[in-house]
This record gives C-alpha cells, structure tokens and sequence, in this order.
DNA sequence: CTCTAATTAGGTAATTATACCTAGTGGCAA
DNA sequence: TTGCCACTAGGTATAATTACCTAATTAGAG
C-alpha cells in the first residue's frame, strides 16, 4: 500500500468543511491533513503540509480562492487542486482552469460525485461536474472557434462563393488552380479575390490565409 | 408553431441511420429531411436542403467528415453539426470541435442522449457526450495551462535568419518590404524566402504563412 | 588550414498576384 | 419593370513570387 492521499480542505464554512471530511473519510487510504478557513491560512499550511491535492472553494475571505491557486501552484507544481462551489457561470470555469486547477465540482452535486472527482485527481485526471458539460463545450468552442459565431455578430461580409474561394487560397492554391477546381476562369477567381480583398480591408494572400484560419475555413495547421 | 427543424443524417450505415431516424420520429416539430451514405452526397444534399442540423459520423467514404463540416460550416455557418461517433479518444473530439462541431455523441450513449442533444443544439447550444466530460476538461487543461514547450520534438531545419524572415513573410510583408527592415537586399530576402520553402518542402506563401502559425512565429488571427 | 554552412548579392525567366477598368446574365425584391 | 447584387468573364498594366543559375564573405568545425 502506499503512503496516503493527503487532502486540505479550504472553506470559510466549518459545517461545510465537516461534510466534505466526513464523504471523504469513507474512501480507502485517503487523509484529511488539514482545514484551513481563509486563504491566508490555506497558503501556509499548503506549505507546512504539503497536501496531494486541496479541496477549495472560490469564495473565501482574505485571499480569492483563485488567486491561493496560482501561488500555491506557483510554488508547488505537485499539488493537484479541486474547486468546489455553488458557482455554475462559464466564467468562473474558466478562471478555475486557466488558474491551474484540475477540478470544478458544483456543491450541489458535490455528495454524487466527490469521491470519483478525488479519485480522479488522484490518477492524474481532470474532472468538471457533469452539470457544467455544457458550459464546458462553450467554452472550448468559443476559444478555439472564431467560425460560425454563433452569438456575437454573424456580420459576415462575404458571399458563399467567396468563403468557398477564400478556404481553397488559404490552402495554398493558385487562381488558376481554383479556376480548374470550380470550372470558372481564372479571371473569375482573381475577380473573387480582389473582392474579398477589398471588403475585408487585406492587401496580401498571407492576410487573406490569417483570416481563412481564424475563421476555421481551413485545417488549422497541425492536423 | 415555428417551421419544423430539418435534420440531415450522414453515415455509411444504412441501419444506422435507420435506428437514429426512428429516434428523431419520436421528436416534436422536428423533421429528417434526407440521409447521406458519404461526404459527397453529404455537400450535395446540405446544399440542396439547406438542413438546420447534421447530424454525421466522422469515418465516411469518399469526404472524411471532418473535412465535410468545415467545407459546409464555410459555405452555410448557420447549420449545426453533431458528431455520432465510436471515438472516445481526445484527439477526434478535438478535432472535431475546432473544426465547427457544436455536438459530439457517442454512439453507445446516443440512445439515452440524441435526443436532448438536439434540443440543445436547437436552443443554440453545444452538447458533448457526457462520457466525455472528463477528455474535455483534459483538452481544456492542457491547451490553457503549459506556457513551455509541447511534446513535440523542436527539429527545426531553419536558421534564424530564416526563421526572422518567415516571421515577416507569414505578417504579411513583401520581399522588397522585407529587405528594406533588415537592411539587405529584396533578392537575398527572396533566396532566403526560397531556401525556406525547399526546406520545408512548401510551395506557396499560403504555406509559409500556415507554418509559422503552426510553430507560433507569428500572433495567432484574433489575439 | 580546409571545408562547410550561413549570409549576403545578383542574373534571367516564367508564373502569379494585385490594381485598375468594363460588362453580360440571372435572381430577387421594392 | 426597375434596380441591386452575386456570379461570371475579360482587358491592361504593374508588382511580386517562384524557379532555375552563380558567387563573395564570414564564422565555425574538424
């Protein structure tokens, strides 16, 4: 066996922190080191400790839950940190995971899924609460598609048939080459492309290929 | 009662899409207006029916399904597409969200979750197979977090001259623009410029461009 | 020292892209 | 019908890229 699965819990509520201890003690070689209340608190015992993972809420007085993750990974890269909060907005997910935690369990559902959250993180995983899947996938898609966008302003000057012509240049074919692939002349597709051109406001094929890739009109490169 | 939605399956199964129609049946004011049996029919008919919804499997004959959603998401943005799949690794549903996706369903759980993940992709949503929660997170950790070198091996065949002047070509500049900032002549630009592209086996500007966004000589479009 | 690679520079030619034009057709809406 | 727009096609001209060459200088490795 090895040595145990040591846990901090960080919450400003002690009824809270009690719960949590209480789910978490039913698990197999797994310790409770600690509880700290504020942030302030949490820093140091994560140093005088030196827990496997932190179990956090975000909300806490002193210091932001947020803010005690990055210094506590900036000092110890080791640790693994589950945020656990009542907060379902994409934009607290979002500040979780770029702030190095590897959890985001929702309290409400914190008694179905606790214990395969540590577990988890305990293999080295990540684990976001079922609920947010959702908010999850919005997330990815925003950040990694500009296309479609589909809430913010579809104010897409370009026509079909420019789109189309726009996707085969960024791929790296020539005006003669499209001309073929499309049965139209050449002239025609230099006529497209000066039109887009002119509306996008681009003077140069390395522009009209930045924006194709921004826009996901072609294989990000890599693939 | 608004028109009904239109949903267009593309899979090279015929039971298959048979067992998904007679699930969407069971569906209000919604409507399967054709089936696909590849990727060319599959432009053809996205076209032709102008669906609001795809519903496809990503290992298609003739059009991988990939390269199906990124050519229809550029020439309709306003079609959802929802990935039915057997895969469960990380790098499909990667890819298969950076190129437009907005649902990604297994096949083994399509029977308790195609149905609310086209409601959700009906209301605007993204829907991710909840079995895949966990690679989601995955993905979003380890696109966010590491500011230090991916996995990769870094074997780069350019010089740094090259490199410097790749990143000027991929901005946007000309060889004689080029020349002019590094003071030296258009034509040595233009042999490094060639020197580059035999190295890379490339054969276009558009080429370059992709390759230095690739390896993050040049900002990203859109940041 | 010798050899190689990197950087610099130029010649010539063909191809392609960019910047200005005009103009016919078809679809769609006021 | 009239007008607008997308798509088509072409003319002419200049700028830039791409594809072949050669070659001098310098720095560094062997």
């Amino acid at each position: 066996m090895q040595s145990p699965f040591k846990i901090l819990l960080a919450d400003d509520h002690v009824m809270f922190r009690r719960g949590v201890r209480r789910i978490i003690e039913t698990m197999d070689n797994v310790e409770v080191v600690g509880e700290a209340g504020d942030g302030i608190e949490l820093l140091r015992l994560a140093r005088d400790l030196n827990p496997n993972l932190i179990i956090m809420d975000i909300s806490m007085p002193s210091l932001r839950g947020l803010e005690a993750t990055r210094e506590i990974k900036c000092v110890n890269s080791n640790v693994k940190v589950l945020i656990l909060t009542m907060h379902k907005d994409r934009e607290y997910l979002y500040h979780a995971l770029t702030a190095g935690a590897e959890g985001y369990l929702l309290k409400e559902d914190a008694d179905g899924e606790l214990i395969s959250a540590i577990d988890t993180l305990r293999k080295g995983g990540t684990f976001i609460s079922s609920l947010l899947s959702s908010q999850m996938a919005d997330l990815f898609v925003d950040k990694f598609r500009p296309a479609g966008e589909p809430r913010t302003a579809p104010e897409e000057p370009l026509t079909t048939r420019e789109r189309e012509i726009l996707k085969l240049i960024a791929e790296g074919k020539s005006s003669k080459e499209i001309g073929a692939l499309l049965y139209i002349s050449s002239r025609t597709v230099q006529h497209h492309r000066a039109n887009i051109m002119r509306k996008l406001n681009l003077k140069k094929t390395a522009d009209l290929v930045k924006y194709a890739l921004q826009k996901g009109y072609v294989m990000p490169p890599g693939m």
